[in-house]
DNA sequence: CATGAATGAGGTTTCATTCAT
DNA sequence: TATGAATGAAACCTCATTCAT
């Protein structure tokens, strides 16, 4: 509430994120995070009612930034080079998808975590995660309607494949290889033109 | 050693497998393990080093049988309809990575558990996890080599394209939508002819 | 200090007894207190030095109301039936010891509270405690001296016995039967004349 | 299970018992029933699912004995002087009750300790606090067939009134004065006779 | 005077692992 | 070989108390 309150919440939050991402959720113990933010077990549960309620606050934080960036993409719909836009596009949402990536995988690998109650926080949270392919979805089909893209094509199938692919990529381990967003932009787009 | 310590040995490898799917790794305490194998905690350590061993043996046999199931693949090059042939192969291949995908996730999940020693162990699994896309791989090179994709495409990015996505569509929470296998073949095989 | 200071202390106190008594002492925290006060949690420290004082004070204020009420009785010695003014008397004493009840059990239950340090605050609630059966005493022995009360009974004695009982009855889980105060009464008193 | 197991379970259990009668329920930490146990904390949790169990399972153990002793009385009617034996087995009681009271009195101070769950294990402990006045009141019961009690008395509450004013008497901060089992039951037996 | 954020010791409980039987 | 009791480190969380505002 006071500036100090809300200071120590944003460190919170963001050495969970940047904890979540080095030794994943289980390693991100409450000692490890108060630790990092620089302040005592003690004061996390004084922001956050337990750990499940700071990790949600973590994923929205990061969430929000996320659809906020994509939101500018219908907009550039003929602008330029399509291939160009898409590889641009997914670049920096891949960057930005390496902070919310260990905390959606937590949430993917513990069963509990994502099942008990907190159901409306999680509820803006997935709404969020919504929100990238929506716009994706919506910047191809302004494509479409320019003739840029083939019209028997479905936007919305085809966004969700190529961030699936995207987010597989940075999680798998045949990611080792030198798979990268541009290659999955190139073998999508040569089929859509 | 043999007769009954190999039936235990399975015993213990079933139930880890089907406990992890069920409750993720953390709901996968070793007794919980060893009640659904009906056997004491204690027999868990006369057959594994630790924890981590067991389950990275619990990888290793379910992504054998994985394993086994490709290896029919690249015999199938030029014997039917291309986007079939790979509609039916995605979808095979999904059923069974149902078993595979939480393993894999919590491999992923948890950092700490792919880094810490057992580099010899991890590699098998790695190099069974790298089979899957070999044999798809070397399938559509045969398909190539018969002219029936363009000659420009590289096998092996694609297959680990189409792998990926696959994957991703399993897990995340976007996959709620009605995206099939069929859909990524599609999208995929009209971009490589 | 002394208008809004007072009023604050007096609603600090209130706030613990009526705490006490719903959730008892552990169930009244500093948090819950500050909270039922409607005041901060600091603001407790400005008023006593620790959470023990606070309580303390608590049950000094309402041992003091009580013997208030108890230090009116020996002056009703032989102005009616013995038996219906001891009734009358365990009844409404039995009524105000609702509120102290839980706060002595506090006191008996935890050892710590009582010994630790505090010795000049306790003195003055066990002097308080030490009221109510002074001032029965004093009325037994008024009505002793009037004969209604054989001349070998220990007035003192008598006193502590018929509070004691009444005591327990209302604490314990034997109580649950159909014991009045009015039977403790006739028990004692049929033997006292 | 094993020799060694129930072994243990006596000492956690022995240990509860006094700990409990040493420093109050809450002094009594897992980590000083442990110490006082000779065992590790983990221990405890072999032996019961929680804290609570723990405690519950001393209250049934100490209670058990008390009930034993009890059932031994309705037998001796008639044998020896009425006073006398009252006074003895007021006494004899009192020694048990030494250690029963404390867990009792955690019970009745702390709400949320009896209401949560264990309705059962509770329900056990009840049945076993409601023998003594049971036995005791068959004994008065007796005594009053054979003559040496006036008829127009209620041996059951007569009961409960003397086990309640004991309680109280070891209770409470008034038990500092000089009233012994014996004042008690010389009280109530002359107005009994 | 009052606030409420921060502290940090300590509580209960879990769990991979060891060891006596 | 198999058991399951025992271990102990560490996890999450609570709460009386202090301190900056």
């Amino acid at each position: 509430m006071t500036a100090r309150g809300d200071h120590t919440k944003a460190k919170l939050i963001h050495a969970t994120t940047s904890l979540v991402a080095q030794v994943g959720y289980h390693g991100a113990t409450t000692r490890a995070i108060a630790d990092a933010a620089g302040v005592s077990e003690g004061t996390i549960y004084r922001h956050f009612p337990d750990k499940r309620a700071l990790f949600f606050a973590a994923i929205l934080e990061t969430q929000e930034e996320l659809v906020h960036w994509m939101s500018s993409l219908p907009g550039q719909a003929g602008t330029g080079d399509l291939t160009e836009i898409l590889a641009e596009c997914l670049l920096r949402l891949s960057a930005l998808r390496q902070t919310v990536l260990p905390l959606e995988l937590a949430l993917a690998a513990d069963p509990q975590l994502a099942t008990q109650g907190h159901v409306i926080d999680l509820g803006g949270a997935v709404a969020a995660l919504g929100g990238p392919p929506d716009q994706l979805a919506r910047y191809l089909a302004a494509e479409q309607r320019l003739g840029r893209i083939r019209p028997d094509v479905d936007p919305v199938k085809v966004a969700i494949i190529l961030l699936a692919a995207l987010f597989a990529l940075a999680v798998s381990p045949i990611a080792d290889s030198e798979v990268t967003a541009a290659d999955v932009v190139k073998v999508l787009v040569e089929g859509i033109t």
